[in-house]
DNA sequence: GTCTATAAAGAGATAGAC
DNA sequence: GTCTATCTCTTTATAGAC
């Protein structure tokens, strides 16, 4: 058992930046590893299913990251409305490097990726919706509107993601965070 | 001389409908080929180039499709404004089965695609741009103004189609429909 | 745990018959 | 123009040494 060469930490990481940006069968194990700085033969022996159980470690990671800085923090008992979304908006827009990197439930969501992991993608997709819903009632909207604009915020980042990756641009994705502000401040 | 099998439009078509569904790594020859009802080396009668040049040829086809559809409807002299923009959402409508089908320069904007495709991308989404820059700035809005617009306008239709791709579910896509007249008629 | 080497399968592409 | 057959290169995956 010789020492771990990278930790599962920044290995994981690793993966989720190439998966993030060429989906499922643009993922190819060669670079995973040459990116890892693991050879194929060691990236199979920490993820003994192959390029499947990878991609699927990704995604639950990306769960967890969700459930503890988008669902965690829009859903505190301890933070003032106010301070859970400005939170909430800068660990988004981290995630998604300021509007210059892709969402990761976009890529999965082409090709072979939607029929092997289309579920849990949809399930994490409406963990977000869901969060932004009940913090739009816990600002005194009601059900209904909370929902429709949980939406409009999900499918303003993900279009503009889109828009900023083909325009080789993030002003579209500048103009949607400035939007999403605006939706809930008035 | 054999005569043709399928005819170039409806290659085309079948073509069209892999590539925006699998991306450009996603869609296999074998697939193309299979799809079409021809075999791969007829495929390669067809587009010598190889999947390079299919891929172009689709492409191609879309920003043709474009032109007459999206940027001469926005753009004609011959009907009212709101006759173009009624039509206009009519034919995008279709073009993406109304919120069901993915959009080709999504599909195409990420893994190999990226490189390969990109400049071509960008340009295309950038004529969808400037022709609703022409058509805001035809009712009435200042450049500045109609340029938002415009952006919001394509952000708000490739967030939906990825959001009602992923939740199965097109009533994001009726939502951004519905905004988009919105944003027209104000 | 990681490595080199290699097997097995898949994908893109071509030759040549019809 | 389309086909069958085949070739080559890539990709996934495994065996076995260290």
């Amino acid at each position: 058992m010789r020492p771990q060469k990278i930790s599962d930490r920044e290995l994981i990481d690793k993966l989720f930046a190439v998966f993030r940006a060429k989906g499922y069968s643009g993922a190819r194990i060669n670079e995973l590893a040459a990116l890892t700085g693991l050879k194929k033969a060691s990236l199979y022996y920490r993820f003994p299913g192959g390029k499947e159980d990878i991609v699927k470690a990704v995604l639950v990671d990306m769960s967890a990251w969700s459930e503890k800085n988008i669902v965690g923090v829009l859903e505190s008992p301890n933070l003032d409305a106010d301070t859970r979304l400005e939170v909430t908006l800068s660990n988004i827009n981290k995630l998604y490097g300021r509007g210059k990197k892709s969402c990761l439930f976009e890529s999965l969501s082409l090709d072979d990726g939607l029929q092997l992991l289309g579920h849990e993608i949809k399930q994490s997709l409406r963990t977000w919706i869901r969060a932004f819903t009940t913090y739009g009632q816990s600002i005194g909207l009601n059900r209904i509107a909370a929902e429709k604009k949980a939406n409009e915020v999900v499918t303003l980042i993900q279009g503009s993601l889109v828009v900023s990756r083909i325009m080789e641009d993030n002003s579209s994705w500048a103009e949607a965070m400035k939007r999403i502000e605006k939706l809930y401040n008035y």
